[in-house]
RNA sequence: GGCGGGUUACCCAAGCGGCCAAAGGGAUCUGACUGUAAAUCAGCUGGCUCUGCCUACGUAGGUUCGAAUCCUGCACCCGCCA
C-alpha cells in the first residue's frame, strides 16, 4: 500500500510547447478568446500585463477560483506580469447570476472578505522579481466615481441593446426573478476596471471563467471605443464532471481553499475520488505535470484503472499546492493508514493518532450513544440521521458494522491512544477522543 | 401609481380547512456490486429525551375545536397598464 514517495512536480511551464498559448490550449484552459494569433504575437514580443478579477462574495476562494489562479500562474511563469484585482467595489454590487438576484452584503462584510481574498491570492503568485504579482482593488477607482461621471463618461459608451443581450442578463430577464438595475449595471463597472488597468498599468489581457465572457468582452469593447486600442481576453471553460454533476462540490458543499473551511484531509479525499473519465483533464488544469508525464498517467488510467495512480498523483499535487507539501504528505499517510485493510490495532499508535487527527472529530465518554457521538463529529447532521444511517447498516466503529441504533460506546472499542474510529458509509471517517 | 399573479422542505413542483412533516421529479445519503470508482438495482432523506412531542409551508397578526390551505397588514418577486 505504501509506495515510494512521489516527488512533487516543480511549478514550471512545459517547454515542449512553442508558446504559452499552445500550452494553455492543450491544458484545456481556453474555451473562448479574442484573436489568439494576435495574443500569441503580443506575448512573443515581450512581457504582457494581464489581470483576473476576484469578487469577495465569501471569505475564501474555492476550486473555481483555483483554475483562474493557475491560469495566472502559468502566464506568470512564462514571463508575463500578473495583476489580481479584488472586487471591493463590484463585490458591493453583485455580478448577475443566471438564477436569482443576489442579496447585498454589508460594506463591512465585503471589506473583511477583500482582505482575506487578497491574502489568499497573494499566496499563489510569487511576489518577487521582475514579474511579481500586483494586487489592486477596484474600489480605489470606483468609489470616487460620481453618478454624473458614471453616466456621462461610462454610460454613453454602452448601448442598452447590447447590455440586454449579454447572456447573464438575458437569462435573468427570461426567468421569473428578473434583474435589478444594480446588477444590470455590473458589466459597466467591470468593463471600466479593464479600462482603468489599461490606462494606469498598461494591462492588455483579461482572463476569467467562460461565464464571465460577456464581462470580459465588455472591457475589450470599451477600450476599443475609448482608446482605439485592441486588447485581449481569454475565457477558461467551466470545469464540469463527465457525469453531469457540478465540479468542486462534495455533498453539496463547496470545496474551499481555506483549511478552516475545508480540511486538508477532506480536500485530498475530494481529489482522490475523481472519476477515471475526468482525471486526465484535471491533471492538465490543476497540476504542473508536463505533457509527457500526464500522457504516462493517462496510459495507466486506461491499462490499470484499479491502481488509481493518476488520482493519487492529482490529489497529492493539488493538496500540496494549496496546503503545502508537509500537510499533503500527512494526509496521504493518514489516508493510507485509515483505508488500509489491516487491523487498526496492529497499526503503529503514533501513525494512527496522526491519521485520526486529520479527521473531523469530537470528544466523548464511555457509555455515550454512538448515534449522538456520530452527530457530534459532524459527519451526519443530526442524531436522527445517525440512527437512520445505523439502521441502514452504514455505520462502523473501528471498521466493524454497528447494527443497533441504541448502541453505546464501550471500552473494547477504544483503540490505543484513547481513540475510536467512526465511519459512515464506505469512506466518510471521523475520529473520537475518549475521555471524561 | 393602478390591476392581476406569485412566495411550500437542498432544487423544481403538487396541495387549497382536519386523512399534511406535506404527492411527484431531481439531487444528496445508505446498502448490494466495486477500485475509498462508474454504471445498475434497492432503500432513506425536518428535529428530538422517538409508538409520542417540537419546529416548519415569505413575515406579523386574526378567524376556527382545528390553517400550508380562509381574512388583514407588511416585505420581496413576476406580468400588464400608466
Amino acid at each position: 500500500m505504501t509506495e515510494n514517495p512521489i516527488e512533487l512536480a516543480p511549478q514550471r511551464i512545459d517547454d515542449s510547447f512553442d508558446s504559452i498559448v499552445d500550452e494553455l490550449q492543450w491544458r484545456g484552459l481556453i474555451s473562448v478568446s479574442t484573436d489568439l494569433d494576435a495574443l500569441r504575437q503580443a506575448l512573443a514580443e515581450g512581457p504582457v500585463r494581464y489581470y483576473c478579477g476576484f469578487d469577495p462574495t465569501a471569505g475564501s476562494l474555492h476550486l473555481g477560483h483555483l483554475v483562474q489562479l493557475l491560469l495566472l500562474r502559468r502566464l506568470q511563469l512564462a514571463g508575463n506580469i500578473p495583476y489580481a484585482l479584488v472586487g471591493g467595489a463590484t463585490g458591493l454590487i453583485g455580478d448577475p447570476r443566471p438564477t436569482a438576484e443576489r442579496t447585498l452584503n454589508s460594506r463591512d462584510q465585503v471589506a473583511e472578505w477583500v482582505v482575506r481574498i487578497r491574502d489568499q491570492v497573494s499566496g499563489y503568485l510569487g511576489d518577487e522579481g521582475e514579474n511579481a504579482l500586483h494586487v489592486v482593488d477596484n474600489l480605489d477607482w470606483t468609489a470616487p466615481l460620481s453618478a454624473i461621471d458614471f453616466l456621462r463618461d461610462l454610460g454613453k459608451h454602452f448601448r442598452v441593446g447590447q447590455m440586454l443581450a449579454k447572456e447573464a442578463v438575458a437569462k435573468r430577464l427570461r426567468s421569473e426573478a428578473g434583474i435589478s438595475y444594480t446588477e444590470f449595471s455590473y458589466q459597466i463597472l467591470q468593463a471600466n476596471d479593464f479600462l482603468q488597468l489599461y490606462r494606469r498599468e498598461g494591462v492588455t489581457l483579461q482572463t476569467g471563467g467562460q461565464d464571465q465572457w460577456g464581462n470580459l468582452v465588455g472591457g475589450v469593447d470599451l477600450i476599443r471605443r475609448v482608446e482605439q486600442v485592441g486588447v485581449h481576453a481569454i475565457g477558461s471553460p467551466l470545469i464540469t464532471n463527465s457525469d453531469g454533476t457540478k465540479f468542486g462540490k462534495s455533498e453539496g458543499n463547496a470545496i474551499w481553499i481555506d483549511p478552516e473551511l475545508t480540511s486538508p484531509y477532506a480536500f485530498y479525499q475530494f481529489w482522490l475520488n475523481t472519476e477515471d473519465a475526468d482525471v486526465v483533464e484535471r491533471l492538465k488544469v490543476f497540476t504542473f505535470l508536463t505533457r509527457a508525464e500526464i500522457e504516462e498517467l493517462a496510459r495507466q488510467v486506461a491499462e490499470e484503472p484499479y491502481r488509481r495512480a493518476a488520482q493519487r498523483r492529482l490529489a497529492l499535487e493539488v493538496t500540496a499546492l494549496v496546503h503545502g507539501e508537509t500537510a499533503a504528505r500527512n494526509v496521504v499517510r493518514a489516508s493510507e493508514a485509515l483505508f488500509g485493510d489491516g487491523d487498526l490495532r496492529a497499526l503503529d499508535p503514533a501513525t494512527l493518532g496522526q491519521a485520526l487527527d486529520e479527521l473531523p472529530g469530537t470528544g466523548a465518554a464511555l457509555g455515550d450513544p454512538i448515534a449522538r457521538v456520530l452527530a457530534d463529529t459532524g459527519v451526519v447532521r443530526s442524531v436522527s440521521e445517525a440512527r437512520r444511517a445505523i439502521g441502514q447498516g452504514g455505520v462502523y466503529v473501528d471498521n466493524v458494522r454497528v447494527t443497533d441504533p441504541e448502541a453505546t460506546l464501550d471500552a473494547d472499542m477504544v483503540l490505543p491512544g484513547g481513540r475510536v474510529l467512526l465511519r459512515r458509509g464506505r469512506r466518510t471517517l471521523a475520529g473520537v477522543r475518549v475521555g471524561d
